[in-house]
DNA sequence: ATAAAACAGTTGTTATAACAACATAGGGAG
DNA sequence: CTCCCTATGTTGTTATAACAACTGTTTTAT
């Protein structure tokens, strides 16, 4: 294993290659390959260990009785998933984790990061920490995205959205991490009803648009 | 301070009293009494400390910009609030935090309980676990709340809700810890539509309803 | 340079939910 | 018991968004 890849992780993260091969040992993570399309974790699942994704990249998605696959999330190299199952292993999984691609993953058990290890093994530390930044980032992603779909109207969702990324960017023009699909699922709404009321918007003189640019008016 | 009351607060169980009061001198806890009303933290400000309901309660609130109150939670003695902003401090906060009525509320800074005391105060990592167990736990419940609200249609909602809630409680019939306001608040709908929604599926005989008990029908 | 694919905007129709106003039922308190 | 208050259900109207089908535009690949 590359020992440098993974203390670069956003969970190992701070610590020295050497370190991390150490913590490794101390965890007894293992490896494991899955091929594409591969489920890693089914919805109902119950898992105490989080998946740290090596190479390759997996799907988060959301299977629903009627066999409607709608993806969630895409995790690649070096970021984890299923960490907030693990944390409170008693919880089912609402949703199913597969392989988009051939992909290396590192399981490693929650509940050892979390004792604290008999060799004094003080980089456990490191890791609890980086573990509850990582899920209190989650926690704020997860607050904002039903801060700005709590409003009943596509208008009201995107004012939401939009004045928070001015107040963000620190200023009215701005740039969105989104296209048209992408923010009218973020935000709960359909993508051509969500066109339609940009452009009100734009002929109310409320904002100005082009593509992913925005400008807010007073 | 009353030690023992603090040793059985979600933050600090697990610990002894005499532990607890170790850990807050460590830590430089502080506390502070509010008036009802009273403002503990609003909107935009950045913060490092989290709050420990010591006694009376504290509200999270969503002062919108044309000065709409909502209420989006209320917190009880022994429970805490803006951890999760705490934990991330360049994050200004999305809600404003008022006393409910007389309060008295127990400061933490994050990252003091992060950083390992120097006095080799072992008890910060059960602090830290606890942490992580809550904000694992509150990640849950937001995806949850996401993963109901993301249908379109009332039904669509309900559904979700209450096939969660049968699994859950691993019954076809089961009682929900909400009324009908509550329920449609959580579901981001209207109340009386999602009645008239509820009586249709009563007669097309998908459930069986009676106030908060519900059955679900094959 | 051109074709193909992805992206974005437009329009008309239809389905659905919000809203408002009212009716009814239940559950205490006296 | 009956009055009151709250919770819940009902209905009709209106506003709004979803949906479908299409056009035009930008990007990418070859």
């Amino acid at each position: 294993m590359d020992f440098v890849q993974v203390s670069k992780t956003v969970l190992f993260q701070g610590t020295r290659p050497e370190d991390a091969e150490a913590m490794l040992k101390c965890l007894e993570a293992r490896e494991k390959q899955f091929q594409k399309d591969e489920t890693i974790y089914y919805v109902g699942d119950r898992v105490s260990e989080l998946g740290l994704v090596l190479s390759g990249s997996v799907l988060i998605e959301n299977d629903d009785l009627w066999g409607n696959r709608s993806i969630l999330d895409r995790i690649g190299p070096g970021q984890i998933f299923a960490e907030t199952y693990a944390c409170v292993p008693s919880e089912k999984l609402l949703v199913t984790v597969t392989a988009a691609e051939e992909t290396e993953v590192l399981f490693l058990n929650v509940g050892k990061i979390l004792r604290v290890c008999t060799n004094a093994c003080s980089f456990h530390a490191r890791l609890i920490r980086n573990l509850l930044t990582l899920s209190a980032q989650k926690n704020l992603n997860l607050s904002r995205r039903i801060f700005h779909t709590s409003a009943k109207s596509i208008r009201g969702r995107l004012l939401s959205y939009l004045s928070w990324q001015a107040v963000k960017q620190g200023s009215r023009e701005f740039d969105i991490p989104f296209n048209r699909q992408q923010l009218a699922d973020y935000l709960g709404v359909d993508r051509s009803a969500m066109s339609a009321e940009l452009g009100k918007m734009k002929r109310e003189g409320l904002i100005q648009v082009d593509r992913s640019h925005f400008r807010m008016e007073e």
